[in-house]
DNA sequence: TGACAAAATAAGAATTATTCCTATTAAATA
DNA sequence: TATTTAATAGGAATAATTCTTATTTTGTCA
């Protein structure tokens, strides 16, 4: 069940690298198999760290490189975090954040039925919740002019 | 008006200095009211920069810890970018994020109302949205625990 | 199959962002 | 105005990432 589970995805994986005309490298491959496994938000680090126990000289910018090359082709995703560099807010009032992917700019906007969210019961019950926040992310309007065709290649 | 203005935010940020115990300083001050001219989110070598042309021989170490301070005292908040060390998320499925901010662990979950939200007409006009997100922020069970007491000081 | 062109890799240097350290200075209080 | 305690400047140290270059490998096509 595992296996068969697991060669499906390998299979979505070695399809997608080659309509994105990704050469599937064995590199790529075990960054690939430990990621399906990671049940956490990893850093490059940690996966460096992973895969080098199976694939013993890859380096570091190898790793680090391809979860971003990932990341791009929307295998995964790079999740939004207290950031470096950090960016400060002076704008305590409740509002929205537009992130875009390309660029990395941070657009705010209003908006009454995201403040009006409620919290879930099961996370009031864990969590102190102090601010809550809906963030989009997608190509800003300057980033998506540039790109128009670029997936037509 | 402007400097009506100006001034209860100026007056708000001294009281809430001593409220917290804070020495107001002049670098504290020359930070601040640069902040509240600010409308996009400075990182601190951007506040760094602003502050320098007022503050001759300001360091940017103060100017990011002031930075951070001001943040631990709710004047102004720390927003959430694609971060470094950046954190890789391989659950493509859609979910939402609880953030701490005292560990910095980022913990998944799952809510249908969340992902029913519409996106914005506006938004939708302006940004092409590839992905939503609630991120909620605050204190998680554990760091809690750890400082139960700590704001009865 | 073998050769070729383009892409990917390893290794380490360089860069960027941040935090730490410590002597000095300044704010708050009496 | 003297004292105590926190805050600052400046620079060293660290952390995370990106760049550079020579080498290797993949995918393709004869």
């Amino acid at each position: 069940m595992q296996s068969k589970t697991s060669n499906d995805l390998l299979k979505f994986f070695i399809d997608t690298c080659k309509q994105q005309n990704l050469k599937v490298t064995p590199q790529r491959m075990a960054i690939y198999k430990e990621l399906i496994k990671s049940k956490n938000h990893p850093s490059a680090e940690a996966m460096f760290q992973k895969v080098r126990r199976q694939f013993h000289n890859i380096s570091f910018d190898t790793v680090n490189r391809t979860l971003f090359t990932f990341s791009e082709i929307g295998l995964i995703d790079i999740v939004e975090g207290h950031g470096r560099p950090r960016r400060f807010d002076p704008d305590m009032n409740m509002h929205h954040h537009f992130h875009c992917i390309k660029c990395g700019n941070i657009t705010d906007f209003r908006n009454d039925a995201y403040d009006n969210l409620e919290i879930p019961e099961n996370i009031k019950q864990k969590f102190m919740v102090i601010r809550k926040r809906v963030v989009l992310k997608g190509s800003c309007d300057k980033c998506s002019k540039r790109s128009e065709f670029s997936n037509a290649s």
